[in-house]
DNA sequence: GTACTCAGTGACCATGTACTCACTAAAAGG
DNA sequence: CCTTTTAGTGAGTACATGGTCACTGAGTAC
């Protein structure tokens, strides 16, 4: 590769990397083009010599972070059995990754039919783990008789409103996530548990 | 009164009617002033005569719409002290309101403080009371022993992820609320009911 | 060494939107 | 009546923001 493209590279990369923290500072609606080439160190108009619309670049982003994220779930869904567990692995992912899932759960209402529908795609895969562990569970007795769609629904419902008012419920710089982790997984596996 | 104060509060209240049925329809958020304006067949500046700013447009008509709810939910805590019944006349009335909700469901993250602090306080009176009908119910040892606060946010958040994602889950012009109550209901008293 | 290529620049443009203000005309007042 | 007041008007302003384009200068090809 010749000295032009070699730089051409860095600084695609530079914007991709400065346009995600700036994202996850403010949001994808409230980040604006100027911010990011501002932040970036380099002019404007060389944001769109690399990415023709800011949907594209935002687009190219959650792309990648959403290949990750099917990265991991990929493996929570291997090594996960029981609920108990998988709900311990997924809980701890969220909130490695809440700077970035707490922007999606308040402006997923707001983004392009087919962004949103991508991560909905993510987001269904997890749940359809969670479901098909719980489903198991009630065939073996083990669980309560209830609706595992429901259930999961519940669940993920919670989890998304703690992280949609991420700034009103966590103090300084905690994760809303550690913060109600506990009382979460203990009121849910009470709606599952039996007894 | 004479005629010219008679007028203008006519126009006052065109302009009140017509802005609450443009934030209906589009968000507060999207919905522009001009829209309004054209909307309501008088000039751009005639609204600026009546509401010095947007903002205190939108507070004027939120804070008619939660002081009418706060009517209805005093009616609601009169009248119901039993979940079943409490839960079925709130989904009745969210049901009703479900046009409103839904957009301060996928808004409110994106509110100005006060604002959002108002409309959670209304929110907090009714979780409230559900919290205390369930403590006396546990009280009485009639429901089983869970945290009342987890398990309304668990009812709550449910609610306001159907509302927010309205447009995905409702076909046509039908209800959310009404498409998904008897499965929250019955979900929600497995949560808490023995047995 | 010379001509060509293209990443990068930043002033500029188009658009959208909240808000203003000089003006109009109808109503109020004496 | 004639003057004053004021609701209403709509062209205009200020600003934000996504996106463009003629130009520059370092890198490449010959």
């Amino acid at each position: 590769m010749n000295k032009r493209t070699e730089q051409k590279q860095n600084t695609r990369q530079l914007i991709l990397r400065t346009a995600k923290a700036c994202f996850i500072d403010k949001g994808f609606l409230e980040t604006t083009t100027a911010e990011i080439a501002s932040r970036a160190e380099i002019a404007h108009g060389t944001l769109f010599l690399h990415f023709k619309t800011k949907e594209i670049l935002i687009v190219e982003i959650l792309d990648n972070e959403l290949e990750q994220v099917n990265d991991k779930i990929q493996t929570l869904i291997a090594r996960t059995a029981d609920i108990s567990s998988a709900l311990k692995v997924y809980l701890d992912f969220l909130e490695r990754e809440e700077d970035l899932f707490s922007v999606l759960a308040r402006e997923l209402p707001f983004y392009p039919d087919a962004l949103r529908g991508k991560i909905l795609f993510r987001e269904a895969i997890i749940r359809n783990h969670f479901q098909q562990i719980i489903k198991e569970g009630i065939n073996r007795d083990e669980l309560r008789d209830i609706d595992p769609i429901q259930a999961i629904t519940f669940l993920f419902s919670t989890l998304n409103y703690y992280l949609s008012m991420r700034k009103i419920f966590r103090e300084e710089q905690e994760s809303v996530i550690g913060k109600f982790r506990d009382k979460v997984i203990k009121t849910f596996l009470q709606l599952i548990e039996k007894g």
